[in-house]
RNA sequence: GGCCUCGUAGUUCAAUGGAUAGAAUAGAAGUUUCCUAAACUUUUGAUGCAGGUUCGAUUCCUGCCGAGGCCA
């Protein structure tokens, strides 16, 4: 049974009936009642008054006594103004919840038999990733799993961006001034010693700079005259040109990088069916040139660069491949696309990559559609926003970036101090012990990044940690942690409340049907969250249902409960509620303990 | 300069064109003989400015102010 359906269905009859209004189930619009006001469904009677000659008032009371005399489920119903606030027999939430109880993962949906590739994570290989990535990181698989959850086979790939003059900033750093050093020898992560000589790099590249504009007295030109740069640049010309020495260097540097990454992707817990490399796919751009200039689809200047107009869409010109016929980032983007449909043939390609290359996506989708390819419309850029400090952007290159390991590290050591304050594990072995910290500390970092909407922009101060308490991962988790307690203790005085034996004739509490209603929206929120991409609507949920057990704990007693009915019921309610709540911490990677 | 985002309590976030704009945090006041107080209850406090469309605008449109981003 679906309460929805149910309703909508009723209020088309009712219209019918009195109005002799045809009207879709779709044009019947029901929100949430608002809490001030009696009922769990509103339908909203505005839009209709005119259609039906009578004041959104009127037309309210016409319906809400229609389905009050010919229909079975409606206990009472209020008017205020045009909105029509329906409240259900508690049979029906019984019933409601009997179902989702008995149903094993009521809120998945079956396979649709639609593939889905997402790409994520994307890092360069010449810097530790850092907060920005593990928003993009956290998404990229929550996106995967709420995608795999409404029913669509999902594949998670990565596209590791390990060639390019930046990833030669540090090479050259590094051949300067790295004395050899090594991983091992410095006792560093692989990411975090080449991020050091990216830094490097930037460092003696500005005082270069400085100290050349006081000669030349130009600032323009001793930004590209600078020693440093002519250096890099050549490395670039040798490194395509297939150097040994460079490419020696370039692999010994990239592999260091790629343990660290690797180490950091277990933490996440973050694995990919698929990675891909621009080192071995930046050639099949040139390819896709050929073909868009033989196609008439892109044109040559004379100074043999190649451009493509898109002005007619309301965009630019757009250079593809530059006059030396080197690759721009475009030109292998186009071709990574392509390759990535023949390994795949998605339905679907979603790409999670921040909202400064918006018109990047824009310009690669045209390009796409351009040459006719099938998939072109299929291509979604799931834009997140930056996530910024309180001094503005994060900047790799100047070190003002908060680093993901650790930030991680932080987040588990004020986790351990906050269990430790509160003393409720005692009798944890130390590894228990240590798993709960990363679970907490993981939990609220994740949640923390998640439960805002990924297109807006992010504000995070390193100086104000984030929170254990409130609307965070921590709460939830404790609330998980507290059901988990209340059915142990009930397992332990050996309530049978796993019997199959269904509620029924019980008069629902507020609280208790207020918990049953959230319950049974979430495989609507799930969908919604699906559609859109969105994981903070399934994380914002978890906080609504979490929130109504805890109200729901503080009032009403199970295992002090002296009708055996409201008791088992209450026990029946708090394992579903634990088991929903599982499964949508799950979607957003995040474990929920069972003490905490 | 051109184009694209975004301006909501002190702060961080909500609000398919719908009711008296919700939470959390910070501030104030309470709740533990009773299932985990990382909790619960009460309370102070906000739509940048000016127009327009609409029965109804935080939401849509125009202008201004402010923040951020992208661009041979």
């Amino acid at each position: 049974m679906n309460i929805d359906i149910l309703l909508r269905e009723g209020i088309q009859q009712a219209f019918q009936s009195l109005f002799n209004i045809a009207l879709a189930l779709e044009d019947i619009e029901l929100q949430s009642t608002r809490k001030e006001f009696e009922g769990t469904h509103t339908f909203v009677c505005f839009p209709f008054a005119a259609a039906c000659k009578l004041s959104p008032e009127g037309v309210a009371n016409e319906i809400g006594n229609w389905l009050q005399h010919h229909t079975d489920w409606l206990a009472r119903f209020n008017v205020v103004k045009g909105f029509l606030n329906l409240m259900l027999k508690d049979t029906i939430w019984l019933e409601q919840f009997n179902q989702m109880y008995q149903t094993e993962k009521f809120c998945y949906f079956p396979s649709n038999g639609q593939k889905i590739v997402v790409e994520f994570s994307s890092p360069n290989t010449n810097k530790p990733l850092h907060l920005g990535h593990l928003r993009n990181n956290f998404l990229g698989y929550a996106v995967s799993q709420i995608l795999q959850a409404v029913g669509y086979e999902v594949y998670q790939v990565n596209l590791i961006n390990d060639r390019g003059i930046h990833i030669c900033k540090s090479m050259v750093a590094y051949q300067h001034w790295g004395r050899g050093e090594t991983p091992e020898s410095t006792g560093l992560k692989g990411d975090q010693l080449v991020g050091k000589y990216y830094v490097k790099f930037d460092q003696v590249y500005k005082e270069q700079v400085a100290a050349l504009t006081q000669t030349l007295g130009d600032a323009e030109q001793a930004a590209k005259q600078a020693p440093l740069l002519q250096e890099v640049q050549a490395m670039l010309k040798n490194w395509e040109a297939g150097d040994m020495e460079v490419l020696a260097l370039w692999e010994k540097m990239n592999s260091w990088v790629y343990e660290g990454f690797q180490s950091t992707y277990q933490k996440l817990n973050i694995t990919f069916d698929k990675v891909y490399y621009e080192s071995q796919t930046y050639l099949l751009g040139k390819e896709v040139i050929a073909e868009g200039l033989a196609k008439g689809v892109f044109y040559k200047k004379s100074d043999g660069s190649v451009w493509i107009d898109l002005t007619q869409e309301g965009l630019d010109e757009k250079l593809l491949l530059r006059s030396d016929g080197t690759a721009v980032y475009i030109t292998q983007d186009m071709g990574t696309a392509d390759l990535r449909y023949q390994d795949f043939k998605p339905h679907k390609l979603v790409y999670v990559v921040g909202n400064e290359q918006d018109y990047h996506f824009e310009v690669l989708t045209k390009i796409m559609q351009r040459l006719g390819r099938p998939y072109a419309t299929d291509m979604y850029h799931l834009s997140y926003g930056m996530v910024d400090l309180p001094t503005g952007k994060m900047k790799s290159r100047e070190g003002t970036v908060v680093d993901a390991d650790m930030l991680i590290e932080e987040m588990v050591e004020t986790a351990e101090k906050h269990t430790k304050e509160l003393g409720k594990i005692d009798e944890f072995s130390e590894i228990e012990a240590k798993e709960l910290y990363q679970v907490l500390g993981m939990g609220a970092l994740r949640y923390f990044l998640l439960r805002v909407d990924a297109k807006k922009r992010l504000l995070f101060d390193p100086r104000a940690s984030i929170d254990f308490q409130g609307d965070t991962g921590p709460f939830i988790q404790y609330t998980h942690a507290r059901i988990a307690a209340v059915l142990r203790k009930a397992e332990q005085a050996n309530i049978n409340f796993k019997s199959t034996e269904i509620a029924k004739n019980i008069d629902l509490h507020p609280l208790e049907r207020e918990l049953i209603v959230q319950l049974a929206t979430f495989p609507e929120k799930l969908k919604e969250s699906a559609m859109s991409y969105a994981p903070a609507i399934v994380a914002q949920h978890a906080l609504e249902i979490s929130k109504a057990y805890n109200r729901m704990y503080a009032e009403l007693s199970m295992l002090h409960e002296p009708d055996i009915k409201l008791k088992l019921f209450r026990l029946q309610l708090s394992t579903l509620v634990a088991s929903v709540i599982r499964t949508m911490m799950h979607l957003l990677g995040i474990v929920v303990p069972d003490r905490m």
